[in-house]
DNA sequence: ATATAATTAAAACGTGCGTTTGAAAATATG
DNA sequence: CATATTTTCAAACGCACGTTTTAATTATAT
C-alpha cells in the first residue's frame, strides 16, 4: 500500500496484471481491476499495450524469455561437454531456470509461480501464447533426451517430458504452501527442490 | 447437431455446461452460451440450479462422486487383503477410477477429461469445489501410502501424491492428442495407459 | 374435467465489461 | 522560452453479464 504514486505506470500495470491474473485467471481479471490497484487510468492500458490480450502477452513474455534463454544456454553447455548427457543433467538444465528465475526475485507470496501455473491450463487465448513461448525449449530438450535414450520411442519421450512439465508446474503453483516440495524463496530451498524433483523424475524417464 | 429437442432440459444443460466449461473455463463460459447450445430458456438455469455456481457444482459432482466412491472401494479391497499393499497396487487403485470413469462413456472429443483437467487449476470458486470433492480420497490414499512406506515423512509423501495427481490430470487433459499417453477411449488403451502411468510413477514414489 | 403443480418463456433489472474519444497536463526538444 | 511529443485523464460508447420478475404453457393428479 504505497502512498507515493508509481513513477512508471507501464511497469506498475505489468506487475499488478501479473498478480491479479495469478489469483483470478485471465478471464476473471478485468482491466478495471488492474488499473485500480495500479493507481492508473483506464485508458493507460490501451495506451501502453493496445488491448487486454496484448497486456497479457507482455506480462507472459517478460517472465518466459529469460527462462527459455537460460534453458537453451545450459543445454548448449551440456552438449558441448558430452554428446549424450545423463538424464539427471538434462533434467537439471531444464528445471533450474524456471525454478530459479520465477522463485528468486519474488516476494514471499510467490505470485509469479502461481501465475505460470495458472497459465498452463487456461483456455484460449492464454493457452496458445504460453505454449508458443516454450515450444522451442521443449523441442530442444526432447532432441537431447532422444540422443541419451535412443531405445525409447519419440512418442514415449514426448509424454514423459510432458509429465515432467506438469510436475514442474505443480511444484510452482504449490510453492510456499504447507507440505509443498518448495517451501521458501531461499536459495538453498530452491536447490534442494530441484535436486528432489530431478531424483523423483529421472528414474521414471529412464525406465 | 440433433434436430430433435431434448426431452430433459436439466440434463441437457448439465451436458452443455460440462462441454463449454471444458473448452472455455468457468469464467469464460456464460449462462447465455449454455442455454443457447442446450436450446433452453435463460431462466431454466436458475429454475433448475439456482445460480451459475450451483450449476457448476452439479456438473462437477456428477463426475466426481462415482470416481471417489470407486477409489475408496478399491482401496478398501486392497486393505482387506494386505495390511501394507505394494506402491503399484495403491497407485493402480488410485488411478483406475478416474481414468476409466472419465474416459469410458465419452465421445471421442474427451470433453470430460478436459473438463477435469481444466478445473484442477481454475481460480475460485472452482478450485475450492474441486478440492473438497477429492479431499477424502486423497487423504485415505495418503494414509495407506504411509503404512507401506513408513520410512518416508508424511510431508514427502504428501507432495509426491500431489505430483501423482498432477500427472493424472495432465494425462486427462492431453488425452486423445497426438503423442499423448492415452490415445483413445478403447478399454485396452485405457488399461495400457494405467499400466504405463503406474510404472512411471511407482519408482519415483518408492525412492 | 378441472384444480394444482411443474416447467418454459419473454422481457427487463442493474451492473460491469473492453474499448474509444478528445482534451488536458506533463515532459522533452530546439 | 516556445514548441512538439508523450503521457494522463474523465467521460462515454455499445454490448454482454448473472439474475429476477411475471405470465403463459405444459404436465400431473384428483
Amino acid at each position: 500500500m504505497d502512498t507515493v504514486a508509481s513513477p512508471n505506470t507501464k511497469e506498475q500495470i505489468l506487475n499488478v496484471a501479473e498478480q491479479l491474473i495469478a489469483e483470478r485467471g485471465y478471464a476473471g481479471t478485468t482491466v478495471r481491476n488492474i488499473i485500480s490497484q495500479a493507481e492508473a487510468n483506464l485508458a493507460a492500458v490501451h495506451y501502453h499495450f493496445g488491448s487486454k490480450e496484448e497486456l497479457f502477452r507482455a506480462v507472459f513474455s517478460r517472465i518466459a524469455h529469460p527462462i527459455v534463454e537460460s534453458q537453451l544456454a545450459l543445454l548448449a553447455d551440456l552438449k558441448a561437454q558430452d554428446h549424450s548427457p545423463s538424464v539427471e543433467a538434462i533434467l537439471t538444465a531444464f528445471l533450474t531456470p524456471p525454478l530459479e528465475f520465477i522463485i528468486q526475485h519474488e516476494q514471499p507470496k510467490m505470485v509469479r509461480a502461481q501465475f505460470m501455473g495458472r497459465c498452463w491450463t487456461e483456455p484460449e487465448p492464454v493457452q496458445s501464447i504460453a505454449y508458443k513461448e516454450f515450444e522451442v525449449s521443449k523441442n530442444t530438450f526432447l532432441d537431447v533426451l532422444q540422443r541419451t535414450l535412443p531405445e525409447q520411442s519419440r512418442q514415449e519421450l514426448f509424454w514423459k517430458l510432458d509429465l515432467v512439465v506438469a510436475a514442474l508446474i505443480r511444484v510452482l503453483t504449490e510453492a510456499g504452501k504447507p507440505n509443498a516440495l518448495l517451501k521458501s524463496t531461499r536459495t538453498e530451498d530452491i536447490q534442494k527442490a530441484i535436486k528432489q524433483l530431478v531424483e523423483f523424475l529421472a528414474p521414471s524417464i529412464r525406465t
